[in-house]
Order: structure tokens, then sequence, then C-alpha cells
DNA sequence: CGTATGTCAGTGTTACTGAGATTG
DNA sequence: CCAATCTCAGTAACACTGACATAC
């Protein structure tokens, strides 16, 4: 009557169910990444932002919440955060007073390449299973999927 | 000065990157399915604890929560949804006084057929990019990932 | 005794909704 | 007038933690 310890053995209808496949594999992801940013008491929203930021250079609220997939009242509160802890700058825009433009600061910069390679360990140990090519297999098919569908 | 409304392009360094790919596609699929469950007032644990219950019979709380990948807490509190509703029932084991007997009901077993439907429509929709071949092998690169980091 | 189970209360992250005030 | 921006308050889903009482 005694449960084999054997293991979880999700269900046949999940097993080979993509939104389940994938919502399994992003939690795991998650975890790994997680477990890296927690150190610097970063979460995900805050690497998005700054890793935007330093790509394209001061901009907007808004165009930040557009180029990362977070909403606009969601990247108020993220850098409120990262404003409080001196990794990047909010100005009021003098070209249209709606805004603000928002810099990264030296601190954002340096803080940054710590996440990048606490990210990159992520990957590693998230993909370990899996061959060079069907590391790049993943990402193209994935990114098929997403650019579908930030179409709009 | 304006920025050009052609659409949100993530940075670079999070376009090629899994963990982030993993997200938003896991988000999309999310979207997807929540559209196709909420007509019926059901949320994804809902539907994992009915499909593993249809698969296996009657079983412990404990086991359902190791099957479907949910902490026993959380089953605790999704399982009184399903009995609220009528979907299951949940009975004392006379074998063993500690755990619960989780027993689909016939409700249970008829709205699990819709939801499956729903379901795989939303699979449909999310993969629409994709060809039968890619498909299948993202279901074999996600397996991979998945049965790897809960083989603990 | 140690372990498993069910339960409860609480937290954190991501994602979303609705509203308001300001400015273009 | 309409649209965009920033902000605030609140919600939902998923995931997780710690604790407790009970039973094996």
């Amino acid at each position: 009557m005694e449960e084999s310890a054997v293991g979880p053995q999700s269900p046949a209808r999940l097993r080979t169910t993509p939104t389940w496949l994938l919502s399994q594999a992003a939690a795991q992801g998650h975890r790994l990444v997680a477990d890296g940013f927690g150190a610097l008491g970063v979460r995900g929203y805050h690497y998005r932002l700054l890793a935007a930021l330093a790509e394209v250079g001061p901009t907007s609220q808004a165009d930040l919440g557009r180029r990362c997939g977070i909403d606009r009242s969601d990247v108020v509160a993220a850098l409120n955060d990262l404003v409080e802890k001196g990794l990047v700058r909010r100005d009021p825009d003098p070209g249209d007073r709606r805004r603000n433009v928002v810099t990264v600061t030296a601190a954002g910069r340096r803080d940054l390449r710590r996440l990048d390679d606490a990210l990159d360990r992520a990957q590693d140990a998230l993909l370990a299973p899996l061959s060079r090519r069907d590391r790049d297999q993943l990402v193209r098919l994935l990114s098929t999927l997403v650019e579908h569908h930030t179409a709009d």
C-alpha cells in the first residue's frame, strides 16, 4: 500500500503538454536565477531594467516597460528600488514634462556585470542536460514563439 | 525625439537568454490557458489535480502534490475549492489515519473533458508559428530539461 | 524516537487591472 | 478633445516557508 519512492511522475496528459513543460522549465530557470541574484538583493525586474538601460542609454519609463515586457505600474515600483539602491537615477525630462529620464549609475553598471555573471551560471545549470546543438535549437524555437506572440 | 512605435524590442542580452525566453513563452502559454479555463472558474492547480486523479485513481494529498509538482499546503487550498465545487471527494483513509483519500466525482470527470478541450486549443494557439516537427522538437527539449531537474 | 501527513498562516515574484493627475 | 505618461492601490496565480498537531 505504500507509495513507491521512485519520485514525482507527472500525469501523462501533462508530460507532453507544451504549456505545462514551459511553466515547469521556466520555474526551474527562475529558481536558478533567483539564487544567483538573491545575493545582490535584486529580482528579475531589476535586472531587465538595468540591462535595457545599459544597452539603449537613458530613456523614459514607458519605453523601458515596453522593451522589458513590464507593466508601467510595475516599472515604477522596480525603479523605486533601483533608485534607492543608487543603481539608477530618475530625472524629469525637460523636453517632455510628462516623462522621467532614467539613467544607469556607475554602481548600476558594476552590479550589472555581476548579475550577468550570475545569469550566465544559471543558464549553464539549467541547460546542463542539453548539447550545444540542442541549446541553440531551444533558443531558436522559443524565440520564434515569443516573437510571434509579441508581434501584437 | 519621439520614440518609434515599432513595438517592443527586448535588450539583446535577453533575446538569447534561455531563462528569459522560457519565462516569456510560459507567460504567454499561461495567458492562453487561463483564457480557456476562466470560463469554468478553474486555475492551473485545479486542472493538474483533476488530471492526476483521473489518471491514477483515488490517492492521498501528499501523493497528488508530488505528482503535480504542487506544494502540500497549496494542494490543501486547491482541493478545498474542488470539493466545494463538487468535482472531487475527500475522505479519511481507513488504512492510514494521517491521510485523506481524494476521488474525482462524475462532475469532475465531465469538467475535466471540457478543460482538456480548452487546453488543446491553447496549445494550438501557442504553437501556431511552429511546424509539426518543431513542436515535437520543443516538447523533446523541454522534457529533457524538466526530467533532469526533477530527478533531484 | 524520527518521519510522513494534513492544515494553517504568511511571504515573494511575476503579471495584470483600474483609476487619477499631469502634460503633449 | 484625445492620447501618452507617471503614479498608486489592489488583485490573481504560482511558488515557497515555517509551524503545528496527528498518526505511522
